[in-house]
RNA sequence: UCCCGUUUAAUG
């Protein structure tokens, strides 16, 4: 069984997605884990509609799901912002015996603030025990795609002072938000600090960020100055 | 350290 999931997810590597049809339909025996990896190889492919198909099939032939399959789908909800479908995976997980993995919660948190539903995203993250570096990059950038800058510096503080490690996402989000809520001073503040206080190296996609703060700030000198000083050649 | 899963710029 392990054999024929690893041909198949070798397949879904590959690209060929015909042959992974194939190879899903020619298995003597599949199991959960050959379902997730059919569901997240649609996903890649961004065919969300299909992934989701596959997850109520999967049900109606009582093949169960995991931690891992809710996660996926979960990421599914959250790039097509189906927050109704979202919330009936939320049930599934609470309805579920054992106790779900920072995974599965991390990718709801992440649903609820694609969706836009700050009050359920922060619901969740205060409830959840066990969080890591994406469970906070994951609300602050929510907060940061709800234009509420205000709330995710406060969050970003928060992380600090609880003895949590920021990292390049983290700056990321933080760096897009104040770009598109005008925050020019604060954004390049975030950026320095970035550097100076947390040694983060920054990469092309803080530049890109730091150039997209500047522009639309109308700093389009200073913005240029950048790109030419920067230590990668620009994309 | 042998199968699957979460956060990651802008524009359009």
């Amino acid at each position: 069984q392990v054999v024929y999931n690893s041909l198949l997810s070798l397949y879904l590597d590959c690209g060929c997605f015909e042959d992974v049809i194939q190879v899903f339909d020619s298995m003597p025996h599949r199991n959960v884990v050959t379902w997730n990896s059919l569901i997240a190889g649609l996903v890649q492919r961004w065919r969300m509609f299909e992934a989701f198909e596959m997850f109520k099939k999967m049900q109606g032939e009582g093949i169960g799901f995991s931690w891992v399959t809710l996660t996926t789908i979960l990421s599914v909800c959250a790039r097509v912002t189906a927050f109704y479908s979202g919330k009936e995976v939320h049930v599934q997980i609470v309805k579920s015996s054992g106790k779900a993995d920072v995974l599965v919660l991390n990718s709801l948190v992440d649903m609820y603030a694609k969706c836009g539903a700050m009050d359920y995203c922060v619901r969740v993250f205060d409830a959840m025990h066990g969080k890591d570096v994406t469970t906070w990059n994951t609300v602050l950038r929510g907060y940061a795609i709800s234009g509420c800058m205000i709330e995710a510096i406060e969050l970003f503080n928060e992380m600090i002072d609880t003895g949590y490690s920021p990292d390049g996402v983290t700056f990321i989000a933080l760096l897009s938000g104040c770009s598109h809520a005008g925050l020019t001073t604060e954004g390049r503040y975030l950026f320095d600090k970035m550097r100076v206080d947390f040694g983060i190296t920054p990469t092309l996609v803080h530049y890109a960020c730091l150039v997209d703060l500047l522009g639309r700030a109308g700093e389009i000198k200073e913005a240029l100055e950048i790109v030419k000083n920067m230590p990668m050649k620009p994309s």
